[in-house]
This record gives C-alpha cells, structure tokens and sequence, in this order.
DNA sequence: CGAGTTAGTTGTATGCTCACAATAATTACA
DNA sequence: TGTAATTATTGTGAGCATACAACTAACTCG
C-alpha cells in the first residue's frame, strides 16, 4: 500500500507538485466561481463590500483607524471614507483613544454588530456539495484546511 | 471506531454543520485573504482582472461574445469594451460566425494564448502551505476536493 | 414579404476603488 | 523647548465596473 504515486510511473497521476496545483485550482474554482458569496452579501446589506469587509473587521473589536486600515489593505484617506460612510449609516462610532489623542477608536454600534453578524452568517454559510460530504471526508477535509491555516 | 462524532456528546466538537461551516470559512480565507493573485496577475499582465478573466475563458476555445458575457456575467456593452480592450492589445480578433453572421466567434492571438497561459500559471500557483502539506495529507484533500467539484 | 427577435455596438451616466498631496492635531524625543 | 514623526482628515482625480437606452445588422417564422 505504500508508495502509491512514486517510483515506476515517472508520469503517474503526478506528483505532489502537479496536486497541490490541482487542489488549489479547485479550491479556488468553489470559493471565487462556484460559491462567491461577496454580491449576495453586498445587496443583502445595502453596501459594498468593502464596507461589510470593514464591518467584519470591527466585529473582533473596537481597533483604531490605523489598525482597520492595515488590515483592509488600504490607505489612511480611503479608510477614513469607509468609516465616514459606516458612521452616517450609524452602524460604528469613533471615539478619541485616551492612550493616543491623535488616534480615534472605531467600534459598531448594536445595529453594526447586528448587520456584522448577517454578513458573516452569509459568508459562512457553506455551499450544498460540502454539506453533502460524508462526514468522514467532512471531517478530514477539516484537519487538512486546519493544516494549512497552521 | 465508528460514530466518533456522533451521540453522548450534544455539542462536542461541533456538528456536521459546524464542521462545514469551519472548513468553509478556512477555504474562503486561503483562497481570498491569505493567498489571492488577483492583483499579482493583473500587474504581471498590466490589465485588469477583468481582462484576465475574459483571457483565460478565451483560452478554452473560440466563443461568441453573448456566450463571453454570460460566462462573465457581465452585460453585452460591457463584454464588448472587454473584447475592444484584448483585440487593441493585439490578444484577440474577432471572426464573423458563419453560421450566423449577426454574431462573432472571439478567439485569442498567439501572444493571447501566451498571456493566458501565463495567468493560469500564476492563479493555479498553489501557497506554500500546501506545498508543506505531507503527502498523504494533499492526496486526500485532493480526493475530497475533486468530489466537491462532482 | 414583414413583424418580431437576437447579436453586437455606441454612448451616457453612476458609483466604487484607490492613489496622491496637503493640512491640523497630537505625540515623541533629541 | 522645538523639531520630527504619527494619526486622521479633506480634497482631487484617474481608472474601473456596471447599468441602461438607442441603434444597426442579421436571422426567424407566420
């Protein structure tokens, strides 16, 4: 039973290398073709995405405009426009941080913690075909992803 | 050894559904948070994603515009600035389907096969992590992947 | 043939993302 | 103290995605 795909057969099914590109393929193909979930959750909100990926972000906890921006990928200005629009929606509110008066703390309010929990109830929520997997292959499908997640 | 996860334990480690909604989100965040190329290939090929997305669908063979638009979900306005766009790069032409002649076959150049293959190259590069994976780990995650795409 | 349908194009308009420059307020530190 | 660095904001503009109306050319079918 061992050495399955190595030896022999220079061609085979493989190698490591040529699954790896299929799996990621594959993973890819569900996540951003089969499954993409980013417009349902848009329109289900009332936003675009980029103000639901800052929602969720907010979710973990109130962090400073600094903060949101590292971890959003984008610049200070465009930052201060995503929770402008956050704010008017009086879905998050800044607060001036008493350790740094030069920075604001941006947390949700209860209806942002509301809104917060819809979109990540719909981008969650996994498609039909992982549902439908045997529960062991479910169950070793999590101890591969958790692997990789480290 | 069987039933590991099942009865005696109400929430134990979770159920089916937990699980799933786990692997999902473990999926989701690879694919989209820790190892997206949307914007590396972009970049490497100076067009938008947009473009790169119409390249790689044109790579699989000659298809008229409508079909283009609707494989991109995008309206035929737009899926013609798309093809107005590869043709003025010299990536693609059209022909007019002589079949009926209302419509256009768009097929990719040389240098579009070229671009194409070189995109495909880089989103299908898998990360590192699950290069890392040991063997046995990938050939399963491979087999399980392979029945979530049917 | 002639009405209705389909494929593609052209043009217009809107909202979103994102980069950059300039500024005010606050803090750090030499 | 006073100069430099940091945080956030305001403003400008380019590029892109997207929707819609109007139009031409070609096809379908009664």
């Amino acid at each position: 039973m061992e050495r399955l795909d190595t030896g022999g057969h220079p061609e085979a099914s493989g190698t490591d290398a040529a699954t790896a590109a299929r799996v990621w393929q594959g993973m890819y193909a569900l996540v951003l073709e089969r499954h993409d979930r980013r417009k349902t959750v848009a329109d289900a909100l009332g936003m675009s995405f980029s103000r639901v990926r800052a929602l969720r972000r907010l979710a973990a906890g109130p962090i400073t405009l600094r903060e949101l921006a590292e971890r959003l990928t984008a610049d200070p200005p465009y930052t201060t426009v995503i929770v402008d629009d956050l704010v008017r929606r009086g879905l998050a509110e800044r607060i001036t941080n008493p350790a740094d008066r030069r920075s604001k703390l941006v947390h949700l309010t209860e209806e942002g913690e509301a809104k917060a929990a819809l979109a990540t109830g719909i981008l969650t929520t996994p498609p039909d075909a992982l549902l439908a997997l045997p529960p062991e292959d479910l169950r070793e499908l999590d101890r591969v992803v958790a692997k990789l997640l480290d």
